[in-house]
DNA sequence: CGCAAACTTGATGTTGCTCAAGCTAGGTGG
DNA sequence: CCACCTAGCTTGAGCAACATCAAGTTTGCG
């Protein structure tokens, strides 16, 4: 969304300049980017790396969705994002990655060296200031999730992430769900069951359609809004 | 507690040197950066900031412990972590903050000023990145956070707490527990019963011991560590 | 057209929440 | 110094929300 946006924008704008990682940065920055970057494909299913894995580098989605989640030696799964184009992973090194990044849809990524970035980052001025920009949203981004896990109901959990994936898909109120019940569920800390049964009490609310099962349209926005922040949470 | 700890250890330790932010920079950086800060003391209950304030700078624990915290419209509270010495709070600038801070105890802390120290992380080669890897570990907490809060049961919960609060400590297995039941709830996504009956439930299993509620020695740490990582999650 | 994976729905079970008392410790005033 | 008072903690009984277990149903693909 975030480069769906950019090129309605600028159409007709080269791939570097709609690197994140570059956005204000002067042109002679982004090339010197653009040199340690390699460009990358997955299928779907397909793993980028496992947690534990070393770091090699940044990562940032250009195409496609990928999710990040960490297990529990049981195998208990907890989905810590969905990641769309613009967004970027991997900004956590020193010993290894603290969680696993797995393909949702076919995705195209473009990696940027740890050894050559690392280096980048002191040479050029504004591109640190840029990454802690990406980290302050992430953290941001994680603090949401810790109060919709551990103080919403299911209801307000499955507006909100609706509500999550308008706002990455640009808005719209047509509303395209590329992933399984179970990652969702794994994503609100519920079971594949309360999300479908969630997801069939809010059609009946007359909140959202759902013409196929990816595929959700928001029919009353402001009443789902109200939901996802518990102003309303019990009301089913 | 923590304050105690500290100063038994390195008692004439000089408060610069103490800096966390400062932590691997040259004499002369650390100098600059003392230039931008200001001490400044909370009570306990007190608020440092609100969600949604301007950020006035970025904070640095010295000594005590102070939560962060986001509310929804109708109260229900999520604590996103507890705060030691040596840690850093505000990173989240642009639109004011996105939480609230509180002290639990009496709080020492040091205030890197927003105008000055943005300029700063321009011209002090490697304090960007020392920025980065702060903002990185956080990043960290908080998905091992979402892991607890999505996918763990109250025993899990509880006994990853205790350890939590043993590392801020030092490592020790004689723990203080400055905050009462209900923020230990609201961190976890329990209710301050469910905290105060797991915490009798592990006396009686003989893995900590409570001489007094603010007060716990932990008796097993294998088989606590055991418990919270989800290894035997649900024998009681 | 048939198969398998994903989704939905229903019946039952369990965990943790709610409501309601006691209990305990620390602080205050007599 | 002690008795009281209050805030915080603990304990108990009943309940609600969500999980689990078990069928069906739909969908997409070969």
């Amino acid at each position: 969304m975030h480069a769906a946006i950019a090129s309605t924008i600028a159409p007709k704008i080269n791939v570097a300049a709609g690197m994140a990682v570059c956005k204000g940065l002067a042109r002679e920055a982004t090339s010197r980017i653009m040199a340690v970057s390699t460009v990358q494909k997955l299928a779907p299913g397909e793993t980028l790396f496992a947690e534990g894995d070393e770091a090699l580098g940044v990562y940032e989605v250009v195409a496609g969705m990928l999710q990040l989640y960490k297990l529990l030696p049981d195998g208990r799964r907890q989905i810590t994002g969905f990641l769309g184009a613009g967004q970027i992973l991997g900004l956590a090194p020193e010993g290894g990655h603290v969680y696993s990044a797995e393909a949702i849809t076919a995705v195209t990524l473009c990696r940027y060296k740890r050894a050559g970035f690392d280096r980048l980052i002191d040479e050029i001025p504004g591109l640190a200031r840029r990454l802690l920009a990406v980290a302050s949203h992430e953290l941001r981004a994680a603090q949401d999730q810790m109060l919709l896990l551990g103080r919403k109901g299911a209801a307000e959990k499955v507006a909100s992430f609706l509500l999550l994936m308008a706002e990455q898909q640009g808005h719209e109120d047509e509303i395209s769900v590329p992933m399984p019940r179970s990652d969702i569920a794994d994503y609100l800390g519920l079971t594949v069951e309360t999300v479908s049964r969630t997801f069939t009490k809010l059609k009946l609310q007359g909140l959202i359609a759902l013409p196929t099962s990816n595929h959700v349209q928001i029919l009353d926005r402001d009443q789902l809004e109200d939901f996802a922040s518990g102003q309303r949470g019990s009301e089913l």
